[in-house]
DNA sequence: CATGAGCGG
């Protein structure tokens, strides 16, 4: 037979009973409790009530004193630091002077979309070097074709080929002369369609990076932005890239702008679609973009 | 009407 003892059982709190003492739960009868101060001199009074233990009400005044307000928000450690000995430079300075130092120092602020005459100053000075080299070395070497000082690797005629043409196969001599100029070591990386015996890509593979499916947007309204244009155009195919012409004045759209597509003829799709279609009030122009100068 | 910015090295 199992029994259950009441009184057996341990005596088992709960948490919101642990601290409280008879008579507290008559604390609402009690006054409120009162604050004055702190005066100018920090003194706060504080006067409270409550009941003793003989169940009689009993009033409580407090008096402190609170840290001047200088003080009001330093920490324990901050205030025992303020009463370290001065060293270094702050030795001979009064207590708060000097101690946070003014930079005399003039910090020349460069706005990206700033197109002072300092930044074309320096674009201009760049491609000279660029064309005439520093110590007789010519820097601007392509990696492609190896053609020094008359374009950059991304702008090499060949860089969409899937094999550069005879003149650079088996050439050894030219990338050398290439590597030593731009100070690259022997093993340079050579990207697979280029290795030796690699496969070639036919020339029909619509799917070869190309930047120059680009086709031409104008008259568009000013408030066309490049997210309008890719919704409008991507029903087509995949776009790579779209770009509207802002006026780098004023900010506002220059009315016309480029979108290129991955496959030609999605391009070709969305220009015969396009072209002479009604957007935003205004009838679209759609056609081939002859490739950018420069 | 009208053809891009910026990035290397």
């Amino acid at each position: 037979m199992y029994v259950v003892d009441e009184s057996a059982k341990p005596t088992k709190m709960r948490w919101g009973e642990l601290d409280e003492e008879d008579g507290e739960a008559l604390d609402f009868l009690l006054p409120p409790k009162q604050v004055i101060g702190p005066d100018e001199n920090g003194i706060k009074k504080e006067t409270g009530y409550k009941f003793n233990d003989d169940g009689n009400k009993v009033k409580i005044t407090t008096t402190t004193r609170v840290r001047k307000l200088a003080n009001a928000r330093l920490s324990k450690r901050a205030v025992e630091r303020r009463n370290w000995s001065k060293f270094g430079d702050a030795i001979n300075e009064d207590v708060g002077s000097r101690l946070t130092m003014v930079s005399t120092e003039e910090i020349l602020l460069e706005r990206p979309r700033d197109h002072g005459a300092k930044a074309e100053e320096t674009k201009i000075a760049g491609d000279n070097l660029a064309q005439l080299g520093i110590g007789g070395a010519v820097l601007m070497v392509c990696r492609t074709c190896g053609k020094k000082g008359d374009h950059w690797t991304s702008r090499c005629p060949f860089k969409d080929l899937a094999q550069p043409p005879e003149t650079f196969i088996d050439k050894p001599a030219s990338t050398e002369t290439a590597m030593a100029a731009s100070g690259a070591t022997k093993g340079a990386y050579v990207p697979p369609s280029m290795r030796e015996g690699a496969e070639r890509i036919g020339g029909s593979d619509m799917r070869r990076r190309n930047d120059e499916n680009s086709v031409r947007v104008t008259n568009l309204s000013e408030d066309t932005r490049e997210p309008d244009l890719l919704e409008l155009f991507r029903t087509f195919g995949s776009v790579s890239r779209v770009y509207v012409a802002i006026d780098q004045k004023s900010g506002v759209s220059r009315g016309f702008g480029f979108v290129n597509f991955v496959n030609k003829e999605d391009a070709e799709r969305a220009i015969n679609k396009l072209n002479g279609y009604g957007y935003d009030n205004l009838i679209l122009r759609v056609e081939w973009a002859t490739p950018r100068s420069n």
